[in-house]
DNA sequence: GTGAAAGCGCTAACAC
DNA sequence: GTGTTAGCGCTTTCAC
C-alpha cells in the first residue's frame, strides 16, 4: 500500500557520502572522531536520504533500546480514572524522556495479559521496567524477574521473598496515615473511622495500619469502625453508607484515598451531615483536580506523586549504568508525605 | 548486575535438540512440516532452556514487529481525565490482543514530543499506527505520514489535504448533535445554548454544526447562545457562567461532552436553576461513569466507543494485510449515535 | 522433511 | 581518523 519504497540503509548513506560504512554509523551516532568534512558529507547524505537508522538491526548489536515499559497490572478503566496514575506516568515520562528512552505503556487487564506482557519484556523490546500496582498474589512480579530486566516498582512490592533485594519508590503511607488521624483526633474527635483501600496492596494495608497505630495508642480502636472498600468513589460511597448505618455516631472519617473521600463526602451530603461540623474527612494522595474541585475542599495527605514518577524512571536508568560506572546499585527511596489542611478537617 | 548469564540462543536449543536452526526456527513459528518426533524434542529444548526469541533479530529479517503504536496527541492529563480514552483503549487493546499484537502506547505533550515519536515509528518498531486527538494544525500527521507507517485516525482529520485518502473511524457527530438539539426543541425549549469543545477539533465543530443545523432551521439562532469550552468540566463551568451571566432566559444546554455537561450541572446547581425544570441539558459521549452518577442523571447522544475503538484496530490489521489477499483497502467507518434519554432532558 | 548457507542493517574491534 | 571485517540472532531460499 505504502512502504513498497524500502528505506535507504547505512550503506546507501555511506555511498552517497563516499566514506566507509564505518564512518558513517559514526556520525549517526554522534560524530565523535570524525574530520568535519566527512561528518558534513554524511549529515548531508543523512538529509537527502531521509535516511533514519533501523533499530531492529541497531539493537540486535547494542542490546540497548533506549525504551522503558511501564507495566500497570490493573484494569483500564482504574487506570484512566484515578488521576493518581496520570501523575505518575507524567513524572515517568518526563525523565525518560529528559534522557532519550521512550516510554512504552504495556496494559494488562486479565490473567492472559500477562504471560504477553512478560514475552514482551523478554523478548528484548526494552532495556528495563517501571512496573505498578501489584496485589500480593500477583504472578506478574515472578514472571518479570524471570526475563532478567531490570525493574523498578511503583509502591512497595507486597510478596513476602525477595522484597527485600526488590528496588522500590514509594510515599510514607502508614506515616501519613497516622499524621491524619492524629489531626482527626487533635481536632477533638473520637469516633473516627477509616475506609481502606484494596487491602491486598500494600498501600492500603500500611494506611490502615497507620490508622490502627494511633487508635490503639489512643485507646479507641474499634473494628466497626474499619470498612473495606476500593480506591473507586463508588466503593467509598457503598462503605459510607454502611458505616453510616452501622455506626450512626460516627464523627470522623479517614478515607484511603481521595477518590474513596468523593464518595464519601457524596453521602454524607445526602444523609444530610455537615462537614466538617458533623463529620470530619480526611483524604489521602492530593491529585488537585479532585481535592480542589470537591465540595468542601477536601483536607488530605499530600504525596509528591509526580516527583515519585520522575525517581523511579531516575532509579532505572541508573540502575542499566547509564550513567557513570562504579555507582552503587540504587536502593529503594520512601517520601515523606504532609498533611494539606483544607475545609474539611 | 543481573542480565549477565546472556539467554538461549536459537542455536543452543538446536545442538540440545539435535537438529539444525532451520528446524528449529520452524517449530518456534508453528512447526508446520516438521515431523512429529523432531517437533516434540525442539519443543522440550526450548522448554529446559527458557528460550525466548530475540525480537530485534526477528523483526530484522521479517520487517514484522506484531507491535502496534496507539499516539494521544494529549496532555496526559487530559488523557487520563476523560474515560473516553479510557474506554477506546480498551476496545483497541481487547483487539489488538486477540490477534497477538502488543500495544504500545506513545505519548506526547509537547512539541518536542513530536519529533522522538516520529523517529519512533520511522524507526521500525511496530507495524502500524493508531492516532487519536488531532488538532488542525497539528504537525503530527505529515511527520507519521513521512514516516511509511500505515495509520488509522481516530476522529475524522481536519487538515485539509490529503484528509480524503486518510483511514479514520468516527461516530456521526454532527447527526448527533441535531438529534439532541432538535430533542430539546421538541421539549418546547426555545433558548437552546450550545457549549463547544475546543474547535480545532472536527468532533467539536462538527456538533456545533450539528446544533447550528438545526437551531436554523428553527429560526431561533443566536450567537449569544454559544460558549466556547474545551471538553472539561472545569471549561464546562466557566462557559455556564458565562452563559447564565449573558442569557439568564437560557432553557437548555446541548454540552459538547459528557465531562463539560458536569460542570453545567454544577454552576446549575449552584446558581439554584433546576434541572431539568428551568434548564435541560444534554451531553455527548455516554460515558457511563460520568452520565449515570452525576445528579441527576444525565441525558446524552451515545456513541459506542469501545466498538469505535476496536474498529480502529480491525481496520489497521486488515490494512497491514494481515488478513487474505486481495481484499480492499479498508476505508473509513461512521458510526451512528442514539439519544439515551435519562433525567437532565 | 531437513539442513546448509546467505543475509536482514547495523556496530565495534581491529588494522591501516 | 578512516576503512575492513566479523558478527548480533534470526528466517528463508535452495539443495538434498
Amino acid at each position: 500500500m505504502s512502504e513498497a519504497v524500502s528505506r535507504p540503509t547505512l550503506e546507501a548513506v555511506a555511498a552517497r557520502a563516499g566514506v566507509s560504512r564505518a564512518t558513517a554509523s559514526r556520525v549517526v551516532n554522534g560524530g565523535d572522531g570524525v574530520r568535519e568534512p566527512l561528518v558534513e558529507r554524511v549529515r548531508r547524505a543523512v538529509e537527502e536520504l531521509g535516511y533514519v537508522p533501523n533499530q531492529a538491526a541497531r539493537s540486535l548489536v547494542t542490546r540497548r533500546h533506549d525504551a522503558i515499559a511501564v507495566v500497570i497490572a490493573e484494569p483500564e478503566t482504574r487506570i484512566f480514572t484515578d488521576p493518581f496514575f496520570a501523575l505518575q506516568l507524567r513524572g515517568i515520562s518526563k525523565e525518560l524522556t529528559a534522557h532519550d528512552n521512550q516510554l512504552v505503556l504495556l496494559l494488562t487487564e486479565g490473567r492472559d495479559d500477562h504471560a504477553r506482557v512478560a514475552r514482551y519484556l523478554t523478548g528484548g523490546h526494552v532495556d528495563g521496567a517501571l512496573v505498578f500496582s501489584l496485589h500480593l498474589d500477583d504472578p506478574l512480579p515472578g514472571l518479570i524477574d524471570g526475563s532478567g530486566v531490570p525493574v523498578v516498582f511503583g509502591g512497595r512490592p507486597g510478596w513476602s521473598d525477595g522484597g527485600d533485594s526488590a528496588v522500590y519508590v514509594d510515599c510514607d503511607n502508614r506515616g501519613g496515615a497516622r499524621d491524619a488521624v492524629r489531626h482527626l483526633a487533635g481536632l477533638g474527635r473520637t469516633r473516627i473511622a477509616h475506609i481502606t483501600g484494596p487491602l491486598d496492596q500494600t498501600s492500603a494495608a500500611d494506611r490502615l495500619q497507620g490508622y490502627r497505630d494511633v487508635m490503639d495508642a489512643l485507646g479507641e480502636s474499634d473494628p466497626q469502625l474499619v470498612v473495606a472498600s476500593d480506591f473507586t468513589p463508588a466503593g467509598g460511597e457503598h462503605a459510607m453508607g454502611e458505616l453510616l448505618d452501622r455506626r450512626p455516631d460516627v464523627d470522623a472519617v479517614f478515607a484511603a484515598n481521595d477518590l474513596t473521600a468523593l464518595g464519601v463526602l457524596r453521602v454524607l451530603r445526602e444523609r444530610g451531615r455537615r462537614v466538617p461540623e458533623d463529620v470530619a474527612v480526611i483524604g489521602f494522595d492530593d491529585v488537585l483536580p479532585v481535592t480542589e474541585r470537591s465540595e468542601p475542599a477536601l483536607t488530605t495527605v499530600r504525596q509528591d506523586i509526580e516527583e515519585m514518577g520522575r525517581l523511579m524512571a531516575r532509579l532505572l536508568l541508573t540502575s542499566l549504568n547509564r550513567t557513570a560506572p562504579g555507582t552503587d546499585p540504587p536502593s529503594s527511596v520512601v517520601l515523606p508525605t504532609t498533611l494539606v489542611r483544607r475545609a474539611t478537617a
